[in-house]
DNA sequence: CGGGCGTCTGACAACCTTGTCAGGGGAGTC
DNA sequence: GACTCCCCTGACAAGGTTGTCAGACGCCCG
């Protein structure tokens, strides 16, 4: 009466095959596969037979060995390439995606670049030798042009965040431009005229795009761009919080922040904190964040979807797989500007 | 002169194989498949046809039929079934996992339970249908006895977060009790009496360790256990705002809190800002968040470590996978209490 | 010059499964 | 009773790879 198997003293059972199935059920092995299949033409007798050999055997079909003999050779995982699983964007993107997949049966490989190319194209080989069925990529490097071999052999891409360079496939990205353009009308139509850039690295495309929508802000408001108030570069929360203590102590300090990037805001808001300035100088986040709406003042942010994201990028996907062959397709999520109040702060005295 | 791949005129070119390999080389597959695999017993001549031919087909070896073949039967790559791959706890307990998977040049598989049992075991199926080399599982099942099985047929399993039923494995948990009964502690140091719980879903055994934590540190100090002061089975934030409001509205209402969970936390806050109490009643998580020290007052916490948990999971996996045949190990990682102020707050009037 | 040894190579089987095909058996038709 | 037709079943090959083994080749020894 053992309640608990032990590791120590159970037995090595290895995995019954189909071969050992068909055995103990007196039948051939493609009668076996006949039924887990659920082909059909096989005898009631049969069939209550094998089903029997199965359970009792705890037989698991081998989806790999299956995957290979099959003419559609599908192995139904797809692999995800993202910027870090652990930030909140990433994977609730990676989750959408996994509810899309769930949906179809299909398992997910999952993999963080952190801004590294060449971790970006070691993940893409290491799921292509496992000849995973598609690809989602949020991609790092300056060219995806060595994507090219893996669309010719029939493995759909799309990309997700950011495009492709050199490449054209399927992408879904944020109006990234229009978003950053709307916080600067946002805090331009408050009545603030020294609006500072707090931006990420400046090779991120995304960080680009946010920087040029925020010159667009200025210009279309009649703004002067003043280099004395744009920041690239910041990638932690305390380059944020530097950049930001130094940029509100300075000569010509601005009235007003524009954080490009999620933990830039919180670097940001940490300073203001800080300095005792939350409540006078205002701030406009991108990507929304959990607690945002529970700080004081409460973070007016550009926000992403990146459930959405995942979702179309997951959904891009499965059209191909399920045949699509139409050209490129390019989906743009608008972003939503969610006033909650740190945006609306007026300009005070200097 | 086509700068850019169409998916339209591309044509399709199926992946080399090693028979296509070994053809244009004018070698053997086997001679190849030494190459591929630095088996070496290679005349430097012959290696370099083969190198020049992979490259030239752009061949990736076929790990699911290596593995197919392969004496070990190793797939090089663990599932990891969590809760919710979206929610912090998980994606940084992932991440970790990750990485050291990564070292080991390991794949993952990743999929969500959303505390149903039903998908807890459909993942495990799908899982193991692919011979993942081992799981890492965060159950949410009464029974993981339909696991035996799998540990039988050598797939090594570590539980995370909580304890398997029926089974014993190795596990690495957090010390909720120990927790739980030090945030009491430190509301009772603070001069509280009434002091409440807030509670996840009193089936989730992680609730359950920390209800108990809460009633010993109770007993140890003296105090008191009011039921009227016991909310269970909160599981998101409008459940906990609400029930926090309830209890501070009523009659005899408590003079400090203690949340069980991240999202029952937050609710708490929202709840006490919404009341404006925020500066008269203490509160204590359970689980650290990110913005917790933004907030004012700042929120106190018992800090679990997602990431060392994962990080552990994987090493004791990784052990096993290296022949570690001893007895099942349970790694308890302590918690760590995050002194912020919220906590500190003494009792005011009623 | 036959034999032995060590190194290198390729033919072939095997892993687990599915697709093809032909054969066996029973029913129905003329 | 001979024939066709259909249904069911199993033998066999194939998918991409690796392990086994025997053979080829060059060399040295007696």
């Amino acid at each position: 009466m053992t309640e608990h198997a032990d590791p120590v003293t159970t037995p090595y059972r290895p995995r019954a095959t189909l071969r050992d199935v068909a055995a103990m059920a007196g039948v051939s092995m493609k009668t076996v596969s006949r039924v887990v299949n659920g082909e059909g033409g096989v005898t009631p007798q049969k069939v209550d037979a094998v089903r029997l050999a199965i359970s009792r055997l705890d037989y698991r079909p081998n989806v790999s060995a299956s995957a290979l003999r099959r003419s559609s050779r599908r192995t139904a995982a797809i692999g995800t390439v993202l910027e870090d699983l652990a930030n909140p964007f990433s994977s609730a993107l990676l989750r959408a995606v996994e509810d899309v997949a769930n949906e179809k049966r299909v398992l997910i490989l999952a993999g963080s670049v952190d801004e590294d190319q060449q971790r970006e194209r070691a993940l893409v080989r290491a799921f292509t030798e496992r000849r995973v069925d598609g690809l989602i990529i949020a991609p790092v490097g300056e060219d995806q042009g060595y994507l090219r071999a893996e669309m010719e052999a029939g493995t759909p891409l799309v990309f997700v965040d950011r495009q492709p360079q050199g490449l054209l496939a399927d992408c879904v990205l944020s109006d990234n431009e229009a978003g950053a353009r709307d916080a600067v009308h946002r805090l331009a139509e408050a009545g603030h005229r020294r609006i500072a850039y707090l931006g990420d690295l400046a090779i991120i495309p995304t960080a680009q795009q946010r920087f040029a929508g925020y010159q667009r802000g200025l210009l279309e408001r009649g703004l002067p761009l003043d280099p004395a108030h744009v920041v690239h570069d910041l990638h932690t929360v305390d380059d944020a919080a530097r950049a930001t203590t130094a940029l509100l102590r300075s000569e010509d300090a601005p009235t007003a922040l524009f954080a490009s990037q999620n933990l830039v805001t919180i670097g940001a808001i940490t300073a203001l904190q800080d300095l005792g300035l939350e409540q006078r100088v205002a701030l406009f986040g991108f990507d929304d964040f959990p607690m945002a709406d529970l700080l004081k003042p409460r973070v007016s942010v550009i926000a992403q979807d990146p459930a959405a994201m995942g979702r179309a990028a997951a959904e891009l996907l499965f059209e191909r797989l399920d045949g699509e062959r139409g050209r490129p397709r390019r989906i743009l999520l608008p972003t939503t500007t969610v006033l909650r109040g740190s945006g609306e702060i007026p300009p005070g005295r200097p």
